[in-house]
RNA sequence: GCUGCUGUAGCCCAACGGUCAGAGGUGCUGGUCUUAGAAGCCAGAGGUUGUGGGUUCGACUCCCACCAGCAGUACCA
């Protein structure tokens, strides 16, 4: 028998076996409580990259452990294969998308098979497959028929690198394009959106009930949709029949308002705009509109607005006041119109300062004296001044009775506001899911009928990446007649953003062969929510929000019975890479590649100046990536598994770092030969009896068990890889010391060994399990193990003797006494009678088990 | 600016409010082995727990303020 650790022979080996005797499948015993484990499907870019690695990793762990446990696991795997780099590289390197994507799709399904990732394959999905495309269609046809899917002429997001439009959520706060990094332009265009505003109050709320989710991500996401409680206010416009209404979340301060600003872009601003200012409004239009987003918006740009000459009347106190127009009103909130109270808000307050209007103070903090000119707005609670009949109110009650009185008038009513718009779906791009839409010049928008699904995709198409749609070039693929009156129509030709393939995968993996359904409502019921949802930060708004939504709609539609779609969410953290930048150098240049650098003294290989040496993501372009399939050929895919989980816990970033790869081989290396140098010995051990223990044996056991009690609890609760590791690293070394080695005790502490192991590094503990120990069936199909309290106990403790929280020393005494015994022991030992002699004792305070404190004077 | 997270040994990280801070790894030093080295094995050194207050019999742990780093967000009325 091989004596020596080979990953390599042995990983692909089992890798086989199990594939052959089907370990992975999903099981159909109902009788078993199912537990779905689940990692965010890849985009399949051509490589699996480490980051992939850990986050596959974190769910593969769970899914043994838990099957083990005694679970019936889903744990499936799937491509996110719809999107713009396939295009990208039919138009760079003339494959087409569908060639490019399943090419990647075979390579990186290959990898992660050598990764020993326990999948069910026979549920792999792929976005860009017509099977599963045909649902997504099918899916946009019920948002559709609920009028949740509409279409609409708007100023969207352009990215001009990519071609074509994006959502809100796919543009970062500098106004660049998440996945091209080009700066958005403004267009005015006709497209789809999902009514994602209708569920806005929901899907708020019901972060509530995500407590197994980071509060980061909550917070992300209820920043995100924004919502604001407050007042639509109208001002009537002095010699017009529209009234100017404004949103504000402080009715309060209505009194205060001594001007109001309108968006630049608002529809008013022309018809409040008097004959002699109609020139500067016209040319300070001119000026905001040609700046870019970034500029508008740059941090501490002066506020910028010039008067139009129009009037509004504050109704609450009859004034005339000013309108204007200004930079930093917004077109696209509330109702593009804002009050201005500079008094009492912090924009307002500059605005008017350097514009010489006029503040008038309407709150005031308690024994405050109004007639005190303010040198900067008071934007905290108070009471009112200057404000009529509400004089004296405090303004949390004014708000209410403010809005009240505006109601009864007619001047306004209480509005809820969000920040979150409709999710714009369409994008000018092949390859993507057609929308089943058919534009008829007599029906309109009219659905392709659920028989006509899919809406295939063409496949001879030209691809350039410029110019409207390809789909729109295709003569022969949009002329179709209407399925209504049959009149010759025109099929939508934008396809759907990406983020909609995303947005239900993990409904389909329930039921993902189904042919007539989109999925069994009764499998997705069973198996749904995921368990345990395993991804990176970037998806906290994005993927998470949009899957949220979709379940919701799914739901309203009949079709689920649940209402959140991810139990538990771990966003795990980066994997970084030893990174050497050159701080002389400008851009890409500036980063050196490892290989070029020697480690012990780092310089630029070109120019000789000294490099700055860090950590940072691995990316391509900073040269500091790892190629897991490089540290599988050298350590195996047990090593790759252990050092990543080990070396930080799972949500913070991880330093890749070879050395504790090493680590890590060494480890794996210490447990090979510990099991096998057993095994040597091993006939008849299993066999003595256990009647009595000795001393040795009692301790071993207690090690044993506490390994077994310590590593359960960190699977089980929060997921503590790392230190789960420590502790399989702990009992081998308890192991190893242990003086007994000829006993059934020590047999018992290998095969536990072996068992711990199995999750983290399955295919080192099935060769150990069945190979050199001699067990007929797969180490993952064991029952895992359960710590025998008994066996926990120790016989002695150390209690612990404190005199005013200052440990003085310990004593030996047995352990399991109470309180009252343990002070009794504490009394009466030599130690604390040396300290307590004369003193008197004030208080006695002990904990069971640990120890004894006495207050003195 | 606001919000959140993180600051513990050279480095990565542990530590239900309870011993004089240590599980584990890595690195370092020494020993063992070797002709020598590597690997393996054994041993050892290394600390004002970011700073300053507070609560408590007792604080790495809880509270407040500040500092540093990271992330998100930013004229949202």
């Amino acid at each position: 028998m091989e004596s020596r650790y080979t990953p390599d022979v042995i990983e692909e080996k089992w890798q086989q076996v199990w594939t052959e005797q089907g370990i992975d499948q999903t099981p159909n015993d109902s009788s078993k409580p199912k537990f779905y484990a689940l990692s965010m499907f890849p985009y399949p870019s051509g490589n699996l990259h480490m980051g992939h690695v850990r986050n596959y990793t974190i769910t593969d762990v769970l899914a043994r452990v838990r099957r083990m446990q005694g679970y019936r696991v889903l744990h499936p795997m799937g491509w996110d294969a719809f999107g713009l780099p396939a295009e990208n590289a039919a138009i760079d390197r003339g494959i087409h998308p569908a060639k490019w994507t399943y090419q990647n799709i075979a390579q990186m399904r290959s990898e992660l098979k050598r990764l020993g990732l326990s999948y069910d394959w026979s549920r792999e999905v792929a976005t860009c497959s017509p099977d599963y495309y045909r649902w997504t269609q099918w899916i946009f046809l019920q948002f559709f028929q609920a009028g949740l899917a509409y279409q609409k002429e708007s100023a969207v997001n352009w990215d001009p690198i990519d071609q074509t439009v994006l959502a809100n959520e796919q543009v970062d706060n500098e106004g660049r394009s998440w996945r091209s990094g080009a700066k958005v332009e403004k267009r005015l265009l006709r497209q789809w959106f999902l009514k994602i505003t209708d569920y806005a109050e929901q899907l708020l709320n019901d972060l509530d009930r995500l407590p197994g989710w980071p509060d980061r991500v909550k917070v992300m996401q209820a920043n995100w949709i924004g919502k604001s409680i407050g007042a639509y206010l109208e001002f009537p416009i002095v010699g017009l029949d529209e009234p100017l209404g404004v949103f504000t979340t402080r009715p309060d301060t209505v009194y205060g308002v001594t001007y109001v600003v309108l968006a630049p872009e608002h529809p008013l601003t022309k018809k409040v705009t008097t004959d002699d200012r109609q020139a500067a409004v016209t040319a300070f239009i001119q000026e905001v509109s040609g700046q870019s987003e970034l500029e508008r918006t740059a941090e501490d740009k002066p506020k910028r607005g010039i008067p139009t000459g129009g009037k509004a009347i504050n109704p609450f106190t009859g004034e005339e006041i000013p309108i204007w127009i200004a930079d930093y009103v917004l077109c696209e909130y509330g109702t593009g119109a804002v009050m201005g109270v500079p008094a009492h808000d912090t924009r307002d307050f500059i605005f008017a300062q350097q514009n010489h209007l006029p503040i008038q103070t309407v709150i005031i903090p308690a024994g405050a004296d109004a007639a005190v000119p303010l040198t900067e707005a008071y934007v905290e609670a108070g009471a009112l001044v200057n404000s009529g009949e509400f004089d004296g109110m405090a303004s949390a009650e004014a708000k209410g009775a403010i809005v009240q009185k505006a109601e009864k008038m007619g001047w306004g009513k209480s509005r809820v506001q969000y920040r979150l718009r409709d999710w714009l779906i369409s994008r000018q791009r092949y390859w993507g899911v057609p929308i089943p839409i058919i534009h008829c010049p007599d029906c309109g928008a009219v659905p392709v009928p659920d028989a006509d699904l899919p809406v295939q995709l063409p496949e001879d198409v030209g691809l350039s990446g410029r110019g409207p749609s390809p789909l729109a070039q295709m003569e022969s693929w949009v002329n179709v007649p209407c399925p209504t009156c049959g009149t010759l129509a025109r099929r939508e030709t934008d396809t759907m953003d990406t983020f909609i393939d995303s947005s239900w995968y993990f409904l389909r993996f329930t039921d993902a062969t189904n042919e007539q359904q989109v999925f069994d409502p009764t499998q997705a019921n069973t198996w749904m929510p995921v368990d345990q949802y395993v991804g990176g930060i970037e998806h906290a708004i994005l993927h998470l929000l949009y899957s949220r939504f979709f379940t919701k709609v799914l739901r309203d539609r009949g079709l689920l019975n649940f209402d959140e779609p991810f139990q538990r969410l771990l966003t795990q953290g980066m994997v970084q890479g030893l990174t050497y930048m050159n701080p002389n150098k400008e851009g890409k240049e500036k980063w050196i590649p490892s290989d070029l650098v020697n480690p012990a003294d780092p310089k630029d290989p070109q120019t000789g100046e000294p490099l700055k040496v860090g950590f940072a993501t691995m990316s391509k372009s900073k040269h500091n990536g790892v190629a897991p399939e490089e540290v599988i050929k050298k350590y195996g895919a047990d090593t790759a598994r252990m050092f990543i989980l080990f070396k930080a816990p799972p949500e913070k970033d991880l330093e890749w770092d070879e050395a504790d790869v090493e680590g890590q081989f060494r480890f794996l290396n210490r447990v090979w030969r510990l099991v096998t140098e057993f095994v040597g010995v091993a006939s008849g051990i299993r066999q003595k009896k256990t009647d009595s223990l000795t001393k040795e044996e009692k301790d071993l056991r207690r090690a044993i068990h506490t390994a077994i009690a310590a590593i359960t609890e960190d699977l089980d609760d929060e997921y503590q890889f790392n230190t789960a590791i420590s502790e399989l690293m702990k009992l081998s070394n308890a192991l190893n010391d242990a003086p007994c080695k000829n006993s059934a005790i020590y047999a018992e502490g290998i095969d536990s060994l072996v068992l711990l192991l199995a999750p983290f590094a399955p295919h080192i503990a099935e060769e150990l399990w069945q190979q050199h120990l001699g067990h007929p069936d797969s180490v993952h199909t064991q029952p895992w193990l359960t710590a025998d309290a008994a066996a926990m106990v120790a016989d002695e403790i150390a209690l612990v003797i404190q005199i005013n929280g200052k440990t003085r020393g310990t004593i030996q005494v047995p352990s399991g006494g109470d309180k009252a015994t343990l002070e009794q022991y504490a009394r009466e030992s030599e130690l604390a009678q040396r300290y307590l002699e004369g003193k008197e004792i004030k208080k006695a305070i002990v904990v069971p088990n640990k120890l004894v404190n006495f207050v003195i004077a």
